[in-house]
DNA sequence: AGCACGCCGACT
DNA sequence: GTCGGCGTGCTC
């Protein structure tokens, strides 16, 4: 054991042992840390149990143990573990075996892993604690006390305890640890850390109707008789018995009513307070889960025939192939399959992980499987609440949940048997992790866990990506396409709107060429709906100066400063930066300051001045923020009290709206000329996608592409809905300059404040990369796209390595090495260097 | 990543 | 003279 101060005391020999733990810590620091086991805990630990230990001085930490060992540490001293958290493990081996795969491949620590890995209710963390010290008294202490020592022992007579910071506080300084050193030493104060478990259960107050009045009728009716006066209380009473009867059904009495019914019911509190103090009701708590049973029709998901074709050819498939891609148009029916498959899987005993990309999650999917597997479904997401999440991780170990959909970070949660993974819109970038480490691909790292768990992996998009789908035809995977559509649902027609050729004719107006404006009041004529998609979130994405050109940009970052209307700020969306919009353009004094580009905030204030008698509503990240937000735009939607849905990416995601026959992309410029590789696999993905939701009925819906470029081949390709051919054009180029996935792409971006040691650093870096000794190709070093971010220069170095064979693997061991001999070098010793495998 | 230690400038 | 700035080294 160890004294605050960190002063070894030397070790008991009686309590000496010889079992050692290997624990995982939340530090960024590439390796494990070995703890002593103490006596009392050896049978109680063991791979996946939660820890708490002293790390340094004097933070305590939990950890995860990865390895039970007998091998005593040669070069150092081991400390013990302080507590064991669990009874039974929280992670399991493999899931120990999924995080060293990942930190391996995406070249991270194995703590970032961790940390992303368990929901924060799991995680908990010190405090430094303030006490007075029982054995002190100012009248014989032997140190004197000075004003500001005696600030916080009179504090401390008042409070029992007080943290690091509230002395801070109490004082008016920043860091009160010498002062609190020195009130230790003088043996005033007991300092010690308290660790505190963040998960709470839920608890709900409940009421039941007590003994002889519950039993007996007789007794009931004479309360009644005897509370006549107190009408309030009687109230009460009447309100319970309708609720739980009593008499028919004993149990539900036992079981109670939750108190809040009551006093939502409007009845007194106070009443009910009465009725528990006379013994009438009495008053206990349950811990309950927060997830409510939920009823489940059982009625068989009928398959159409092609369907019941596709699932069989799966499941054929599947007999060879790990992994299977299932390409199936919009409309084809992909989630019926995957009910089928799940159902099939756990009948077989095993469990199910179903990731869908963020914002699907809070769509009509999630409540179709719900209604189909009711409370053996655990839902993972980012909306809810970190209790939630760790009812969900305790629910997958106990065995309630069999089934989970999730996004992303569901891939953590501790299966121990899983059957089957399936990715929906298996294309979605969302998949991928930019921020923080580890910067992993879901759809990739679900794949590796399939194979830990010996399982099949099923990938579903109606627009693969080009790797998958490029997977699929070197026959690494399965594959199974669905080209037919439910009903008779037919293509949209497409109108590709010229903006340049309508704003020279002045049929421009407030962004809509003179087609879309057309088709827009067509549908409203007939009282259909209409879809109005833009990428882009805000008012206007930047403000500009009409004189000079002036653009305002952040003070921190290589960006413009986007433009917020209702606060009149602009603001960086990097590092959170924000200003006032100026009444006069700083660099030439003018007053003519005016927006430029085109957000979902304005085109809502554009399409309401077109179209004055039409209903519009908004669907972006601004208008859906909180938690059931996004249902209630959803529902008037579909019930029909809006006429226009404007909205970015997430009006794309899993709705189904009967009554849509328009759907207008504003600006398909935005998403084709991204300078990135992948922006014309991107292109045909999102404008297919939006299409999907025109006419999905009998009715033939229209799709209005507003561009600058209406020669580009996406459009006819996307028109003619040719995915292979428009995939075979950029599959050329890709191999052309080396491309994924014909190569392996790895980023590495160096940091730091200097402009020139970012360089420097980077430029060194390259030349050693360089001299590793396999096939590659190394682009850079340049500064990145955005140079700058929170006064922090960036400069990239990308990586174009041979797939074949361990390449990849070698290739990454040698620059984890040279990275961390530049980061002991004085001059570059600051300099952060962050590496991403297959970036975005 | 934290966090403690040490050495330097600008204030009572 | 002290406070607190941040550069540096370490964590089983």
């Amino acid at each position: 054991m160890e004294d605050l101060f960190g002063d070894s005391i030397p070790h008991d020999e009686t309590t000496d042992p010889s079992t050692f733990a290997d624990v995982i810590l939340p530090v960024p620091i590439p390796r494990m840390f070995t703890y002593r086991v103490p006596r009392s805990m050896e049978k109680s630990i063991g791979i996946g149990h939660r820890v708490i230990v002293q790390f340094g001085r004097k933070k305590v930490l939990t950890g995860v143990i990865g390895k039970v060992h007998q091998k005593p540490p040669k070069d150092y001293q081991t400390k013990a573990i302080l507590e064991v958290l669990d009874d039974q493990p929280v992670v399991n081996p493999l899931q120990i075996k999924f995080w060293f795969w990942m930190a391996e491949y995406y070249c991270c620590q194995i703590g970032e892993v961790m940390n992303a890995a368990l929901p924060s209710g799991l995680k908990l963390s010190s405090e430094s604690k303030v006490q007075l010290n029982p054995k002190f008294d100012p009248e014989t202490s032997e140190f004197p006390i000075d004003d500001r020592e005696q600030i916080i022992l009179d504090a401390l007579e008042k409070n029992a305890e007080l943290t690091y910071e509230d002395c801070g506080k109490l004082l008016g300084i920043k860091s009160s640890y010498l002062i609190i050193k020195s009130l230790v030493i003088k043996e005033a104060v007991l300092v010690y850390e308290q660790v505190k478990e963040k998960y709470v259960p839920k608890v709900e107050n409940r009421i039941k109707l007590k003994a002889p009045y519950a039993t007996s009728k007789k007794a009931l009716e004479a309360l009644f008789e005897k509370l006549s006066k107190s009408t309030k209380q009687e109230e009460i009473l009447l309100k319970y018995l309708q609720e739980v009867p009593v008499f028919h059904s004993p149990e539900k009495n036992e079981k109670g009513l939750e108190k809040k019914v009551i006093t939502d019911a409007g009845l007194s509190p106070s009443s009910l307070k009465t009725l528990i103090k006379k013994e009438i009701l009495e008053e206990f708590k349950v811990i309950v889960s927060r997830f409510d049973d939920l009823p489940t029709d059982d009625r068989e998901i009928h398959l159409a025939d092609f369907q019941q074709e596709g699932l069989s050819s799966i499941k054929e498939q599947f007999g060879q192939k790990q992994t299977v891609l299932l390409h199936g148009i919009t409309g084809s029916g992909k989630t019926e399959i995957y009910i089928h498959l799940i159902r099939e899987v756990l009948d077989s005993g095993s469990q199910v992980l179903l990731l869908l990309p963020e914002i699907a999650l809070t769509t009509q999917i999630v409540g179709r499987l719900q209604k189909v597997f009711g409370s053996e479904m655990g839902i993972y997401h980012s909306k809810h609440s970190d209790n939630e999440r760790v009812e969900v991780w305790q629910g997958v170990l106990s065995g309630r949940f069999s089934f989970v959909v999730g996004v992303r970070s569901a891939i953590f949660l501790p299966f121990d048997s899983l059957g089957m993974i399936i990715i929906d819109e298996e294309h979605e970038p969302s998949y991928k992790q930019f921020d923080p480490a580890p910067r992993f691909q879901a759809r990739d790292a679900a794949i590796m866990l399939s194979w830990l768990h010996q399982s099949k992996t099923l990938l579903g998009s109606a627009t693969p990506s080009y790797e998958s789908f490029y997977n699929a035809r070197t026959q690494k995977y399965g594959y199974v396409h669905l080209n037919k559509r439910f009903g008779e649902a037919q293509l949209p027609e497409f109108h590709i709107a010229d903006i340049l050729v309508d704003k020279k004719k002045n049929l421009l107006k407030l962004d809509f060429t003179r087609i879309m404006r057309e088709k827009i009041q067509e549908a409203l004529d007939r009282q259909e709906q209409i879809l109005i998609f833009q990428n882009r979130r805000g008012y206007a994405p930047y403000m500009s100066c009409e004189e000079c050109g002036w653009i305002p940009d952040c003070e921190h970052c290589d960006v413009n400063l986007t433009y917020h209307q209702y606060s009149e700020e602009m603001r960086c969306h990097y590092c959170g930066f924000k200003e006032k919009v100026p009444r006069a353009c700083p660099a030439c004094g003018s007053h003519k300051l005016t927006t430029v580009g085109i957000g979902t905030e304005r085109l809502e204030e554009s399409l309401s001045l077109l179209f004055p008698e039409a209903r519009i509503g908004r669907m972006d990240l601004d208008t859906t923020r909180s938690k059931y937000a996004y249902q209630r735009i959803f529902d008037e939607f579909s019930s029909g009290n809006l006429d226009i849905l404007v909205g970015t990416q997430m009006i794309t995601k899993g709705l189904d709206f009967d009554r849509v026959t328009v759907v207008g992309i504003v600006d398909a410029d935005r998403i084709l000329y991204f300078p990135d590789f992948r922006s014309g696999e991107r292109a045909f993905q999102q404008i297919t996608q939006v299409a999907g939701r025109a006419g999905r009925r009998n009715r033939r819906g229209n799709v209005i592409v507003q561009t600058r470029r209406p020669d580009n081949v996406v459009f006819e390709k996307v028109i003619q809905g040719n995915y292979p051919e428009f995939y075979l054009t950029e599959m050329a180029e890709r191999k052309r300059f080396f491309y994924p996935p014909f190569v392996k792409n790895i980023k590495i971006t160096a940091r730091h404040k200097e402009s020139k040691i970012a360089e420097k650093a980077s430029r060194h870096l390259t030349n050693l990369l360089k001299e590793i000794a396999i096939k590659k190709i190394i682009l850079g070093p340049e500064r990145a796209l955005i140079g700058k971010i929170k006064n922090q220069y960036l400069f990239d170095i990308y990586v174009k390595l041979d797939k074949a064979g361990n390449t990849p693997a070698i290739f990454k061991h040698e620059m984890g090495k040279i990275i961390f001999d530049l980061n002991t070098q004085k001059e570059f010793k600051s300099v952060r260097f962050v590496v991403d495998v297959d970036p975005y």
